[in-house]
DNA sequence: CAGCATCCCGTATGATACTG
DNA sequence: CAGTATCATACGGGATGCTG
C-alpha cells in the first residue's frame, strides 16, 4: 500500500524478469502487515469503527490512519463518515477487498501449517550453527 | 524471515484476537519481498548459483546473501556448497520451499488481476483529492 | 471519537571495500 | 565467484500533543 517498501530497489528495472518487477510492485501494494490485518479484521466483522479497529489489532492512531487512507485510496475499503457528534466513521470491505481475503488466507493457512515446520528447521539450523562456533568466544555482545 | 518487520507492534498481545498476532507472525516470516523472490525464482529455474540470482533479482549482495541464509535456516530452500576453484554454491527449493509457491502465486495472482482496479481507484481518489485543495497553495515543499 | 502533525528511534537495506 | 564487514541512509512505526 505505498506504506511499505516502494522505493529502494531502484536497481530493479535494468536487468531480468518483468516478473520481478511486477511481484515487487505487487507486494509494496499488499505486503504490508497492517493493510493485511485490517482487510482480515473487516472481513470478519464487516464494519468498524476507527477505534474499534485501533483496538482490535493494537495498531497505533497513526499507522491505522495512514493504513486506512491507503486502503481507501486503493478501493479496498469503504470509508463512511456520520457527521455526528462526536463524529462516528465506519469502515467496510469492498467487493474488492472482499475478493482479497481469498490469497490472504491461503497464505495464513499456509504459514499456520508450516510454521511449527519451520520452527524446527531454525533449531536445527541454530544447533548446528552452534556447533561451528564451538570454539569461539560467542560474541560477548554489549 | 525476521528479516522483516517482527520487533515492532509490543503493543500486539495484551488486546484482541490472537489470529492478528498469528498472521502477524506470518507476515513477518514471509513477507518481505526477497524472500518471496527468491522463492519464486528458485522454484521457476530450479537451481541458481548465487550470482545468478542476483542479477535476476536486481537485488544487493547483502540483502541476497541474507535472504538465502534466513530462507536456509527456515528450510525453504537447500544450499549446496562447491570447493572447486573458483567456488560454486547452488540454491534450490526444499519440498516446503515448494509448497509455499502455491500461496503466493494466489497472492500474486489476485495483484495481477487488481492492479488495473488498484490503479484506477488511485487515480479516481487522487482526482477527488485534489478537488480537495483546488484553492490551496498546493504546498510549495521546499 | 476521528484523525493530522511532530518528534524520535530502530532497523531494513543499498553502496562500498575486503577476503578466501 | 561467493560472501562478510562496515558505513550511511531512509523508512516504518510508536509516543505525544492538538483540532474539530
Amino acid at each position: 500500500m505505498s506504506l511499505g517498501y516502494t522505493k529502494g530497489t531502484d536497481m530493479l528495472d535494468s536487468e531480468q524478469c518483468p516478473d520481478c518487477k511486477r511481484i515487487n510492485e505487487v507486494l509494496s501494494r499488499v505486503g504490508d502487515r497492517w493493510s493485511v490485518l485490517v482487510v482480515i479484521s473487516l472481513s470478519r466483522y464487516g464494519t468498524l469503527r476507527f477505534n474499534e479497529l485501533k483496538r482490535h489489532l493494537g495498531i497505533s492512531q497513526r499507522m491505522l490512519s495512514l493504513t486506512l487512507r491507503e486502503l481507501e485510496r486503493d478501493g479496498l475499503v469503504n470509508r463512511t463518515y456520520h457527521p455526528t457528534i462526536p463524529p462516528k466513521v465506519e469502515y467496510s470491505l469492498t467487493p474488492m477487498g472482499e475478493s482479497f481475503r481469498e490469497p490472504v488466507r491461503a497464505l495464513g493457512h499456509w504459514a499456520l501449517e508450516n510454521q511449527a515446520i519451520i520452527d524446527a528447521a531454525r533449531e536445527t539450523y541454530d544447533a548446528a550453527a552452534e556447533g561451528q562456533n564451538a570454539g569461539k568466544p560467542a560474541v560477548p555482545s554489549i
